[in-house]
DNA sequence: CCATATTGCTACCGTTTATGTAGCAAATAT
DNA sequence: ATATTTGCTACATAAACGGTAGCAATATGG
């Protein structure tokens, strides 16, 4: 069925029922989505230093995901570059606490080579 | 690269780095690797029931994000059907917020119409 | 005991998505 | 005017996903 965006109400990739949680969970579950949101928390960024703080993610799915988190009113582009709009910013607040967890997480699942940040 | 556990300490998916909230990511950014945790978190379930609330995802699927969730520590399969491991209702303790954040989300962007649940 | 059903799962194959490189038009800087 | 930088598109290849079919193992019932 080839979702583009996962608008709440309609149906998302795999889900018909099209529930809010859904949507979020379709476009969240796409690569670099995340990445993305985590690295806009701090600062708006150029589409090419986004690039490089994603390890260099091709542009191709650099500029899909930024037009579907344009779409979903989390990201815009103003004067200085890519940023996360106030409801980015809420969304961020939400996905702050997983940064910590997830080297707890790694130290008790994997050792403690897990590193830093 | 053809990554298939996204280990911290360990490249993922596009990443290199192989840091922990980089390798969380990679997992969580997976197809319905986000909804098996929503789904997981009030009941066990069996794999059949699981794919049913998962809106008939293909047995592949599943049991590739099973495995993943099982080998990070997130899943276990007793005798009651998969779970969440104390790790795994952790990380759901996390997600939670994102219920009730995405109505919201959906009547700011999308109207009214985003409907329940 | 034998048939039936359920469970967890694998094989296959076609479609979708992602990766990676090259490069172009517009804006900015020199 | 020349050279960079920026945002982005066009391919081609590789990986992931979706969907159906079906199998071995364990229950369940007659």
């Amino acid at each position: 069925m080839a979702v583009s965006i996962p608008r709440p109400g309609t149906p998302v990739r795999g889900s018909k029922t099209g529930k809010p949680i859904m949507a979020l969970f379709d476009l969240l579950g796409r690569s670099w989505t995340l990445g993305i949101i985590w690295q806009l928390s701090e600062d708006a960024l150029t589409f090419r230093d986004l690039q490089s703080r994603c390890e260099g993610v091709s542009p191709t799915v650099l500029n899909k995901r930024l037009k579907e988190l344009k779409e979903c009113a989390l990201v815009d582009h103003g004067g200085e570059g890519y940023r996360l709009t106030a409801l980015g910013q809420e969304l961020f607040a939400l996905l702050a606490p997983f940064g910590s967890w997830s080297q707890n997480w790694s130290r008790n699942v994997f050792g403690e080579q897990g590193g830093e940040e």
